[in-house]
DNA sequence: TATCGAAACTTGCAGATACAACCAACCCCG
DNA sequence: CGGGGTTGGTTGTATCTGCAAGTTTCGATA
């Protein structure tokens, strides 16, 4: 058994304040895509990570690398968003058991229209509230706590890649 | 109809880790609990606001505003916990609409157990990666976001207030 | 003190997500 | 060229969560 390196008062300060952000911030974002927009955040997400792919076309994996949902979630949030008309899948020629996942004209329309209100929030609730050195160092920090959580940097994988295309 | 104010180019990289560390901290630290204490993370927050307070007692809806649940939410969770021997509900003396949750020996007998873990992995995951000055950094920085997102301070309220008492 | 609106839960119902099981296609190696 | 393991994706099942509706109690007011 190893001796337990409690975190001391600073830490946990940050810390307390660290989770309510992890309780809070999804949530508010949440609440404004779904009441303007009637999309959840993973779906406007999603819809995000394939209006910047190439001919906005991904395969279901490679969208699920960059919205780091599972198979199975993507493939029912797919799904829905097809009923909506937001998305259409079709087989990939390359490899007969993958799906292409690409956005439709009203897709694409759709972020358009929700993009303002989506940025509007995230500067209402996070970035105007900083002075720009301290978007800076969160930049910093984040860098090295995802180097943690994510050391394959797939989430952050949106432009340096070059798989996943057709 | 406002002309959007885009987000600058480091604006949009800090805010993009932002996001992917929203999306992985919550299910890094869900994994580790679960695998090792048999709890959610939520769980374990709501047994750990429970042994904070003074006797080991908090009413519901105190229960709630601490750990950001909604009622209903809350009350599934207190179901599943005494279903488990870890709380016990009794009705509140004060007001008979109320009820208390209040942690057993063997819910602080848990919370003692699953704490060192606990720690570890948020020391692991994010705090050992960062210097003080950072630690700090991040401190300054979410209590200006918190002030936008819970401006009431309802989720910082362990040990400001005297209320929800048995 | 009778009544009416609000508060403190609890429960019914619907949508979302994880895990596991499943099927189909691929690839490599004998 | 024929398995055998692997990969890509979908679906079954169970759990969790939110919203809305229902019940009991409270408190203020007439």
């Amino acid at each position: 058994m190893i001796e337990t390196k409690w975190l001391s008062a600073a830490e946990r300060s940050t810390w307390v304040k660290f989770t309510a952000v992890l309780e809070l911030l999804p949530a508010a974002l949440d609440l404004q895509l779904s009441r303007d927009e009637a999309l959840t955040h993973f779906e406007y997400f999603t819809l995000a990570m394939l209006s910047e792919a190439p001919n906005r076309v991904l395969r279901t994996s490679a969208l699920a690398a960059r919205t780091n949902a599972t198979l199975p979630r993507l493939s029912r949030v797919v799904t829905h968003l097809e009923s909506a008309s937001l998305v259409k899948r079709s087989p990939c020629s390359e490899d007969r058991r993958a799906t292409n996942v690409e956005l439709t004209e009203a897709g694409w329309q759709k972020v358009v229209a929700a993009a303002p209100g989506h940025v509007a929030a995230v500067r209402r609730l996070v970035i105007d509230a900083l002075t720009p050195t301290q978007v800076e160092n969160l930049s910093e920090i984040f860098t090295v706590v995802l180097k943690q959580l994510d050391p394959d940097g797939r989430m952050l994988a949106s432009d340096s890649e070059a798989d996943g295309r057709r």
